[in-house]
DNA sequence: GATGAATGAGGTTTCATTCAT
DNA sequence: TATGAATGAAACCTCATTCAT
């Protein structure tokens, strides 16, 4: 792996375990096998790493949820389909989603790194906007339904990993069930 | 004002401010107007002031939402009045929602800080576990339903705030109804 | 026992045990069952209690050394019976052998103090000179001779008690003896 | 001078001048003419300093006392070439000196440590154990012979430099037969 | 007089950042 | 380009000293 990958994934392994806070430039270039100085080639500071850490991982995100979705079905099975993979997503990269819980509400990140990050996601809210076009949703703007949605979603999955809930099969639909139950009118 | 308390004032102020890793115990004599050596006799570490805001925090806001609470009427009378509580309570204290929304997850809280700290909350569950009894709710235990439509209104809130919508009666029955709908079968 | 003593008792045990510079002022209070405040009624400073325990536990030891001594028999008999003392009073008192080894030599007590604390040991000093005026010893002064048998005492005691040497008669009167030949011309 | 060293030497000199206690990190920085992290980069404590100097120092002092001993000549010959060789150290080197006194009976420097610093003292020992079995010697161990001896000598030289005495040719040859007459049968 | 909570100067220690190699 | 020893600003923390009770 090269080394702006291996800082990376150092940096969000450390993070996750044990706050950003106590994370040092020396324990970053341990973990990474890189020297300090090395990280200064690619990063100005603890915070951009941070930042580019979010916006990697949102890409990686938006390509494993929106992989083969056509946008094409009813706005429920699409709410479905979409929600689902963003489970999905993150079940199978819990450091990922405990960086993702942590630094969604941060001031390291700024409103326009949000805005960059986030820009692969407005699919989702032509869908919701579709559904309140058919009279289907609560009346709030596509964007706020979408954040309703990812945090509520977001919150649970944290607490279930907390109490040892497994995620299966019939948790994941119960959970969309919810998402969908909250918001309809 | 005691010392104690004004150091615990103080430091939520400033964390909620400033992030907990840029505030200092300089900072926090300053603000509190004690000496440094003052929030040693009191506190051996910034963690344990963030403990100790955390649940002098919950104590005041179950005092808050349990005010004049019989336990009568419907049950989702009861869920509406006790929600509407929380919803109250964050909005008229937003220092302590930012405070409580950022360490809900963080590892300077533990289990046990976590346990003392929820322990009036239960009457929560009793509510949850009536409506299971009755055929209400979607079948999740009473705790995963109360963390549940916590963590949802948790996230609305700070989106809200974020994105400059007002919390009028409108809005807070609007949430109300989408943590009901939610779990509601 | 009164307070002042109680301080200066606590303090003596305290030093033995750690070292000077590890004793604190709320340690000694904690010890002597007296408020810190307390402890500057009676002294300015740690340097002035160090003083004023090498001044009593002097004081102490010449009224032990000197007790019954008719300054009778030969210079030889006299040399032996006071060192003798001086053995068994630090055999007796090892809290007080230990401070009076350390402080011997430090900078905490000044050439004042010491004169002060020493001046009962003159008699030591008219023993010596009756020895040189009879051409029994070595050419040196009887201040010095005097301090020789000291110091070399106080080194070998602390040496034996590192080795667990114990200090019985043979032991005493081979010191003793090791003594009279080093000086003896 | 390589870092290490300079701090070393710095905070020999210190330590003698003003004392443990009152040497800082900071005045150890600045003679030595390093960052403060530099220091922490090498030493763990001031505790760790104390004991590198300590070994540091009984190194060059064997390195010093047993050049060019061949180990010829009568016992008495050889106890005057091994000690003329102590005292000339002392005398040439008053820092190590005074070093030496100060932190011989400390409890900055364990057992261990003493262990260490004086295997390549052990030459004396040898010499003390001939002695012994051609019965030159009062019956004690060769080691506490050798104790005995450093001890005196030890205090010997305190009392000189603090009394104004100079230790010319004279003065050592009489410290010499006052450290044999005292051991010898 | 006796007390000990409160103070903050001054020590200890960490770690982001630089720069010679 | 990559490195990590060296740095010192700025944090942490202790404890002698004061003073209201």
């Amino acid at each position: 792996m090269e080394k702006k990958k291996r800082i990376l994934k150092a940096s969000l392994e450390l993070i996750v375990e044990r706050g950003l806070h106590t994370v040092t430039f020396a324990n970053i270039s341990q973990r990474a096998k890189v020297g300090i100085g090395t990280i200064y080639k690619h990063f100005k500071s603890k915070d951009e790493i941070v930042q580019q850490i979010w916006i990697e991982q949102k890409k990686e995100e938006s390509t494993y949820i929106f992989r083969d979705y056509a946008g094409n079905g009813t706005v429920k099975e699409r709410f479905e389909f979409l929600w689902e993979r963003v489970i999905n997503y993150f079940c199978d990269n819990p450091l990922e989603y405990y960086f993702s819980y942590h630094f969604a509400a941060s001031p390291v990140l700024s409103k326009e790194i949000h805005e960059v990050a986030m820009k692969d996601f407005l699919a989702f809210d032509d869908l919701y906007e579709e559904g309140l076009n058919l009279g289907m949703f609560k009346p709030l703007s596509p964007r706020h339904l979408r954040l309703y949605s990812f945090s509520t979603l977001n919150g649970w999955i944290l607490w279930s990993k907390d109490e040892g809930i497994e995620m299966d099969q019939k948790n994941i639909h119960l959970l969309l069930s919810m998402l969908w139950d909250a918001i309809k009118k």
